[in-house]
DNA sequence: ACCAGCTATGTTAGCGCTGTCATTCTACAT
DNA sequence: ATGTAGAATGACAGCGCTAACATAGCTGGT
């Protein structure tokens, strides 16, 4: 048997009308058999399915959203795909979005607030049902964009401040608030810092200052501090851990501007044969499950990424138009008490 | 001052015969103008970005695409964003992306073929540029479709199958041979291997298949199995791990169906005290930045993720209609020596 | 002076679909 | 018979843009 060519024999795209015309009937009702919409017969909706399925017909979204100036687009902006935290937020829009016809139409912005202006304006220019950004930092014109825009607009992971329209996500200020108010409550004293470059990550800096204002009110402060100047990553927080205790300040907790840095400090203290807890409690954000399955489990804080994700689709969904009020939706966070702190 | 409304104030879809006529100049003048096509004096450009600019006029691409009849939009079919894996190929894919005007519309297709072809579908129903898919296994009608189509299609992680038109990737039987090979060299004699259910990732069973094959060419085989009825994760890889050396089989070496579980397997033996290497050795699959910030390094193999996805989209904007022959790229893997095996 | 050959702009005709408003054809009650 | 609702279908006019082909004004070479 001869291979099937690879290339398209006849250009034959495929339109409504030349079903139509084979099926034998109008445009309008093949485009309503697509769409399952308004009254058709069964023997016509065969017949013309026969056509569709013969000729290998694919409607085509383009024109079908120019004539009826609805997408079922949802654009998202996000800061970075390399921190594992996004493509939660990404899982959960995914799972919220289960189910309807919208398509995501994702960009990734590299936390730089001029990348999310051009990427607002290339999705915008794909008038989408809606839009969904990480944080709340955007250039003016690209908020003008959203402003005006009038469709939904979902600004994710903070709740501290004001929203364009929907926020859903935590309170920072809070959860490094109560990280110290928890740590300070279990007896420890004397805390280190431990933390990434935070001048595209501004919530870790909203955290730290929730932390210092608890350790404040405790007549206390962090003492000590190791910063890497670069993102946050496990080898990172390995090696800021080693470069704390080397530090001849004493410190009896390390709190890490997240995780990943966390756990490289959990390995540190693994390799280095420092007892966990007893010689130097360990404290992270964002309870990522691999924290869970260390060999000494990770105290931290729970946000719920995914959760953040899957909420504000649906607060989406669930009024396509937007509403004079803003909305609000915090989405919590958990202090885990894992074996590290 | 009082807050300027968060609703459009008048519905003033801004379009371009609007502009036209407020910088009285044609509308295919505004066209060139916002594509930065065809000859253009200064000061008509000038004239008109004014009017652009006092309007927040964004071009319709939906309009344009229908009318030129090319998108620029890719369409990406990937499995699963719970697996670190995707994300870094998707990475990858908005690296290669970078600087173009194309945008990657994603869809999530939960390891199902029936997923992928609702999913292909509704891509190609936005007529994309092209289609970037993970794996090889489609039902026909999506295979058709895409056959069909005539644009680029690539496949991805995998190159052992024949692909519709691009495949980059790894072969997956090679790497588990030469996993097997390598490892018989550094003297391990007992096998055992602990896996995830590979029902829907059947790259992990290639892998094992090719290990067979070189344990079977020393005259060796596994000896001991452990699997978990589930996904893979880095707490199944530590309780299978606990599982299998629970058994009265001794091994001296176990391979995992990748780095998640066999991450989980350090974690058990440094949990458990179990000297690393000399006790048991550990080897993964993918080479996972994780294993390298671990106390004790992992040895693995690294698929190069990002890089199948920058590859990927270098090869389809290389050339945007399909050729005749079918280009396979190789984007190989490296055995990384670390201090598990 | 004249035409070639540029640059800068405009005219026309759709792209493939859907909203809107008919129109036709039953079925059933009056 | 006659009216009336509803079910099933169709005609037509665009959606907002761009390709393709003019057209008009220049420059400079001869």
């Amino acid at each position: 048997m001869k291979e099937r060519s690879r290339l398209p024999e006849h250009k034959a795209k495929v339109t409504l009308s030349e079903v139509a015309k084979l099926a034998d009937v109008s445009e309008i009702t093949v485009s309503r058999i697509m769409r399952n919409k308004g009254p058709i017969s069964d023997s016509t909706r065969e017949k013309v399915m026969a056509v569709v399925n013969r000729l290998g017909y694919v409607p085509n979204r383009i024109a079908g959203s120019l004539a009826s100036a609805t997408s079922n687009i949802i654009g998202v902006a996000i800061p970075s795909l390399s921190n594992i935290v996004f493509p939660e937020v990404l899982r959960g829009i995914h799972a919220g979005l289960k189910g309807t016809d919208f398509q995501p139409v994702v960009g990734v912005t590299d936390y730089n607030i001029d990348t999310e202006e051009t990427l607002v304006r290339s999705l915008m220019a794909w008038k989408p049902a809606a839009m969904i950004l990480a944080g709340f930092d955007h250039t003016d014109p690209a908020r003008q964009i959203l402003l005006q825009s009038g469709i939904r607009v979902a600004e994710l992971m903070d709740i501290d401040p004001e929203p364009i329209d929907i926020a859903v996500g935590l309170s920072h200020r809070r959860a490094g608030y109560d990280s110290g108010r928890h740590l300070i409550e279990r007896g420890y004293r004397r805390f280190g810092y431990v933390r990434h470059n935070w001048s595209a990550d501004k919530r870790a800096k909203v955290r730290y200052d929730g932390l210092c204002q608890a350790l404040s009110e405790a007549g206390l402060s962090v003492i000590a501090h190791s910063i890497v100047d670069g993102p946050s990553s496990t080898l990172a927080g390995r090696e800021m851990t080693a470069n704390l205790l080397a530090d001849k300040t004493a410190v009896d907790v390390a709190v890490y501007s997240n995780d990943d840095m966390a756990i490289g400090g959990v390995f540190h203290c693994l390799g280095a044969g420092i007892a966990l807890r007893q010689k130097l409690a360990i404290f992270g954000f964002n309870g990522l499950e691999l924290g869970d399955a260390l060999p000494v489990t990770l105290s931290t804080v729970r946000s719920n990424r995914f959760l953040i994700g899957k909420i504000a689709v649906e607060k989406i969904l669930d009024n396509l138009s937007r509403r004079p009020e803003r909305c609000i939706v915090d989405t919590g966070y958990e202090i885990i008490v894992g074996e590290t702190a």
